[in-house]
RNA sequence: GUGGGCGUAGCUCAAUGGUAGAGCAUUCGGUUGUGGUCCGAAAGGCUGCGGGUUCGAUCCCCGUCGUCCACCCCA
C-alpha cells in the first residue's frame, strides 16, 4: 500500500464520478437484474446487448445538436482510425440503430430488454455518476395504446418485485401527437415571452431551446408563472385524447396506480404520447427512477422504417439505494477437517456437497479453533466437522452456529441433513 | 458549467499554533478437536496535494484535487 501510494500518487483512485462497485452494493445490482430478467421474460421481452461505443452521429442525431447531453455530457473521441465515437450516454438511440442494422422489422413488434453501463460527463452527485447503470425495455413496432400500458406495467411489476413499488409513485401524462405538441409548444412559447422578465435565468434559456421544460423549474417565481400556463389537454386533438384514454384505462385493468401530472414532459422532439415516470422522495433531487415515454418518429428519424415504439430506463445505482438491507446473502456452510487425513478429504467432500447445490466454504489451513472463526466470519450457517474419528465410523459431526448445538449424521446422510436449512 | 459544506488510521470520528488519539475492523496470543463473548498485544498516519504566514502549521491564509449537497440535466 504505501509502496503503491508512494509510486503510483493520486492516478489509483478511480476516475471522478466512477467507482468500484462491492460488497452488499454489488449483491444489489444483481438482485436488481435478476428481477429484471425474470419479470421481462414474462412478458415476452429478449435479451438485447448493444456496444457501449456508437459512432457519434447516432446521438447527434437521435439526441439533436442542440440537448445539453450532446453538448456538454457526452465523452467524445476520434480513434486511431479518426473516427468520432461516442461512450454511449443512453440507450434509446443504440437500441434503434441495432433495430435498423439488424433489420428487426422484420419481426417487429419485438420486445427487447438490456442494461449495462453508460456515461455522462456530469458534476457527480447522489445517485449520479459520470459512469452509472440502467435497465432498458423497448417495445418496437407497434403504435397500440396497450404498448404503452404493457411498458408502464412491466416496470411496475420489476418495481414491485425487488419490493419498493410502494417507494415510489407514477406519474403520466401525454405529450399528444405531434400536431398537438407543435401547437402546445407554440401556445407556450407566447405566454410566457409576456413573463420573459420575470422568468428565472434558466427558464430564459430553456424558453429559446426547450419551453416545456420550463414547466417543470423548480424556481419558485417560476411556479408562480406556471401556475397559470396554458395546459397541455386544451390542445389534444381527438385521436391523441383517445389514445391517453385508453392507456389510463389499460393501466387501471392492469391494477397499476398512477396520478396524471400535467408537468412531466420529454424534452426530445422525437417524443409524443405517454410519458411516464416512476418516482420517489427518497434521494434528494434525483427524485427519478424509472422514466420512459412513446417515441414514433426515432427510428424513421435515424433513417430506418417507420416504427412507433416505446420503452423507458431504470437508474440501477438509484433503484440499488431504495433496496431493503438484507436477502443479499446465503449463508454457506463450511467444512472444518481437523488432520491430514481429513485435510486430504476436504476436497471431494467440497465438491460432492457443491454438486448438490449447498454452498461451502473450505476454509484453508489453522487448526481447528482458528478455521472455526474464520468461517464464523464468512457468516455460515454450519460447520462439518470431521477427524480420524469421524473418519473411521464414517460420520461428520455437524455444528449449527446459530444454536451452538452439534450432532453427529452418518456420511451417506450428511447433504440430505446440511440441506434441511433454510437460508441457502 | 454555477453555488455551498467537508477532507486526520481500512471505517466512523476526536484533538492542540509545539510534528496525533479513541471506537469499530484487521493480525497475533490466551485456547494444537470447536466460532460468536471476554482478556492481552501488535500493526496501521508525509493529518489529500502544493504554496504562503510563523521560530514552529494537522490547525491560520491562498491555490489545487477529491468528496458531499443543491442548481442545470436526467435514470
Amino acid at each position: 500500500m504505501k509502496y503503491i501510494r508512494e509510486s503510483m500518487g493520486n492516478d489509483l483512485r478511480p476516475v471522478r464520478g466512477t467507482r468500484d462497485i462491492l460488497d452488499e452494493e454489488i449483491l444489489r445490482f444483481e438482485r436488481i437484474l435478476d428481477a429484471t430478467r425474470r419479470v421481462s421474460a414474462l412478458y415476452g421481452f429478449e435479451p438485447l446487448s448493444t456496444p457501449i461505443l456508437e459512432f457519434t452521429e447516432v446521438f447527434k442525431r437521435t439526441l439533436g445538436d442542440a440537448s445539453d447531453i450532446v453538448t456538454k455530457e457526452m465523452y467524445t473521441f476520434d480513434d486511431r482510425g479518426g473516427e468520432s465515437l461516442t461512450l454511449r450516454p443512453e440507450f434509446t438511440a443504440g437500441v434503434a440503430r441495432a433495430f435498423i442494422s439488424n433489420g428487426l422489422a422484420q419481426r417487429a413488434p419485438i420486445k427487447l430488454y438490456s442494461h449495462g453501463p453508460l456515461f455522462r460527463y456530469e458534476r457527480p452527485q447522489k445517485g449520479r455518476y459520470r459512469q452509472f447503470h440502467q435497465i432498458n425495455i423497448e417495445i418496437l413496432g407497434t403504435a397500440e395504446p396497450g404498448a404503452d400500458v404493457e411498458a408502464i406495467t412491466v416496470g411496475a411489476h420489476i418495481l414491485d418485485t425487488l419490493g419498493i413499488l410502494g417507494k415510489t409513485k407514477l406519474e403520466i401524462n401525454s405529450l399528444g401527437d405531434s400536431a398537438s405538441r407543435d401547437a402546445y409548444r407554440a401556445a407556450l412559447v407566447k405566454y410566457f415571452s409576456g413573463f420573459k422578465n420575470d422568468l428565472s435565468a434558466e427558464s430564459k434559456i430553456r424558453l429559446e431551446k426547450n419551453p416545456l421544460r420550463i414547466l417543470d423549474s423548480k424556481d419558485p417565481s417560476d411556479k408562480k408563472i406556471v401556475a397559470d400556463a396554458p395546459a397541455l389537454g386544451e390542445h389534444y386533438s381527438e385521436d391523441a385524447k383517445r389514445f391517453f384514454d385508453t392507456v389510463q384505462e389499460g393501466l387501471t385493468a392492469s391494477g397499476v396506480a398512477y396520478t396524471v401530472n400535467p408537468r412531466i414532459v420529454r424534452g426530445l422532439d422525437y417524443y409524443c404520447h405517454t410519458a411516464f415516470e416512476f418516482t420517489t422522495d427518497l434521494l434528494g433531487a434525483q427524485n427519478a427512477v424509472l422514466g420512459g415515454g412513446r417515441y414514433d418518429g426515432l427510428i424513421e428519424q435515424m433513417g430506418g422504417p417507420k416504427t412507433p415504439a416505446v420503452g423507458f430506463a431504470a437508474g440501477i445505482e438509484r433503484l440499488a439505494l431504495l433496496l431493503d438491507e438484507g436477502k443479499n446473502h446465503a449463508r454457506p456452510i463450511a467444512i472444518i477437517p481437523i488432520g491430514a487425513a481429513a485435510e486430504k478429504k476436504a476436497y471431494a467432500l467440497a465438491r460432492s456437497l457443491r454438486d448438490k447445490k449447498i454452498r461451502v466454504e473450505l476454509g484453508f489451513g489453522g487448526n481447528a479453533g482458528k478455521r472455526m472463526k474464520r468461517a464464523a466470519k464468512r457468516n455460515t450457517r454450519a460447520a462439518v466437522i470431521f477427524g480420524d474419528d469421524e473418519l473411521a465410523s464414517k460420520s461428520y459431526k455437524i455444528k449449527q452456529f446459530d444454536t451452538g448445538k452439534e450432532h453427529t449424521v452418518p456420511a451417506d446422510m450428511l447433504a440430505e441433513a446440511l440441506s434441511d436449512d433454510t437460508g441457502s
